[in-house]
DNA sequence: CTGTTAGCGCTTTCAA
DNA sequence: TTGAAAGCGCTAACAG
């Protein structure tokens, strides 16, 4: 493979001058332009840029670490990254880490020795020990779609707390007062949150004596666990569920049709989180919907605004927490103005 | 942020003990080896991978260049990648060419610029200016999901026309002859694929002259469109409908009800690719289903070992053309034994 | 407008 | 078992 010196050779100049060309920086004539050019192109010239990177201390590059890309929300949110970035002339690294605290650090680990500029962290639990990784190497780093208990860093979320009332405030209206929430883990910010709107809007209608709650995870075997736990016991059962995310609710559908239940006549759900529309002929489930796209362009944006300030070595402008509203979608499965 | 230097420094020792250190390679005293990690944790050393790639020509990356990962199909093949990769000590990049050619190009140059060991590339278009550069900068390549023309190139993929074939035939089996196929664009392999294994299976059941195609792209809304198109006329409307894609699958249901047909009562369908489980809460299409995640599984071995050769300056094998079976299974959509 | 020098942080090669 | 020297390919800083 050619490098800097075979074409500075070829074209009769020094390294630098090839340097100036390739970057558009500084100044060539065009005569010198035209020569290197040429030169780049019989050789077929790839620039190394782990050279470049290491003398300039940036590699354009930032990392989305999240939990699953198999889930559609978080598949959106890598669009959303990936096309913001793309745009500002960043490249993307994706990692999975499966909602474990473990892969979460082996993966920042690695990043920062990849000297990535920036980094976006979904966390995989309460545990902020890549965080506090991540921000002792000083590289820049935007926490998406859930709360972190640290306050010096930039949070992007949804209004997890605001929906789950709104969704638990529709179900009471239509008349249920058993209705139950199928959470995700407890110590992920969302599954607790969505807990806490779906037990304020209870309260807050004299409904405190029928709470009932139940984590898991967020998905839909849990989904199906959750609900087979609670509607074994035909007495007293919940006649709505409230499945805290897209996953839970497709495996408490599949449950409660199993166990004998049909949605909506015997059990009214709702769900946070769709399934994106092109997947889907008949969407089914009344909905919170949030904007993952949009979460993955924010958070994109707001860190490679940070990764800019860090450059110009300006004063860091103090951490925002960037909360987006959600969307209430009435389908099907919520039912409505149902007798009991 | 700490250097090698400054380790070594700190520990009392060369820079090149810490190396060893680091990767465990050549011999280094259990006395040493102590010093220097105890310096390494004090500082909170991250060792820069750009000057280790920049030396010893390997970045342990490997880049995934397919569609758009908004795909389910998509989706699992990256899973199946980042995993295998992960495994064997690679990290992925990944990038979304949306179908285009030219941003196809503009990844791969910028892949070759950032050194990566090995790519991965579903084509977007039957355009191969990329595959050549890759392959004059001698970067191990295999081709994944869909064929090309070139032949010194390993291609993974499905079986496409034996699929079509197949179901083609089940239809052709349960009473159907006017079946036309809505497939994806003309220059990308499957959708021509599954269009000649419709046509084989029409020709060998002397259907020859109820052949109906339809090219356009494999979306939703292209399934939409291509629908209108021949449902629009009432007249001799096709009985069934051969899905080149899910998502074609899904355009083609909503708007054949939008048109006043029920599936499968008025019109049987069929689909090639599978929704993901975990994401349909009750199974509705009769397909033939690919496996992804086997897919990207096996791509990345493919690659991993022809990195491990090029490393190894070992003769090239042969190239190889694996491709994989498909799995039938037979849904609602498809409807049976109907009356015509 | 063009070039020289030095060095980014690491590892290979050779020597001790 | 440890280290010194050299250099991977590029560009910042300075000089001309």
């Amino acid at each position: 493979m050619a490098t800097i010196h075979d074409v500075a050779k070829k074209a009769g100049v020094a390294p630098i001058t090839v340097s100036r060309v390739i970057n558009n920086s500084g100044y060539v004539s065009d005569k010198m332009r035209k020569k290197v050019n040429q030169a780049i192109a019989e050789l077929e010239y790839v620039p190394n840029v782990l050279a470049r990177s290491l003398k300039s201390k940036r590699t354009n590059t930032i990392a989305l670490v999240f939990t699953d890309i198999t889930n559609p929300f978080f598949t959106m949110i890598a669009r959303g990254v990936e096309d913001t970035a793309s745009e500002a002339g960043f490249n993307v690294i994706f990692c999975n880490t499966d909602e474990s605290s473990d892969k979460e650090n082996k993966y920042t680990q690695l990043l920062l020795q990849k000297q990535v500029d920036g980094i976006i962290l979904v966390p995989a639990g309460s545990n902020t020990q890549s965080i506090n990784i991540i921000q002792r190497q000083k590289t820049p780093l935007v926490i998406l779609d859930r709360r972190v208990s640290c306050k010096n860093v930039d949070v992007i979320r949804s209004d997890s707390e605001g929906g789950a009332y709104q969704l638990t405030k529709f179900l009471i209206e239509i008349g249920h007062k058993r209705i139950c929430i199928l959470s995700g883990r407890k110590d992920v910010s969302t599954a607790e949150d969505r807990l806490k709107g779906y037990k304020r809007a209870m309260r807050d209608h004299g409904l405190a004596d029928f709470i009932q709650c139940s984590y898991g995870r967020f998905t839909q075997e849990s989904g199906s666990q959750q609900t087979k736990n609670i509607f074994s016991e035909k007495e007293n059962c919940p006649t709505a569920v409230f499945a805290a995310n897209n996953l839970i609710a497709i495996g408490t559908l599949i449950t409660l049709g199993d166990l004998g239940f049909s949605v909506p006549d015997d059990v009214a759900m709702v769900s946070f989180d769709d399934i994106p529309e092109n997947l889907v002929a008949e969407p089914f489930f009344t909905v919170v919907r949030q904007a993952p796209y949009k979460l993955g362009q924010k958070a994109t944006q707001v860190l490679i605004n940070r990764i800019k300030e860090s450059r110009n070595e300006k004063t860091t402008k103090d951490f925002q927490e960037i909360v987006f509203p959600v969307e209430f979608i009435e389908r099907a499965s919520s039912g409505k103005n149902i007798d009991f």
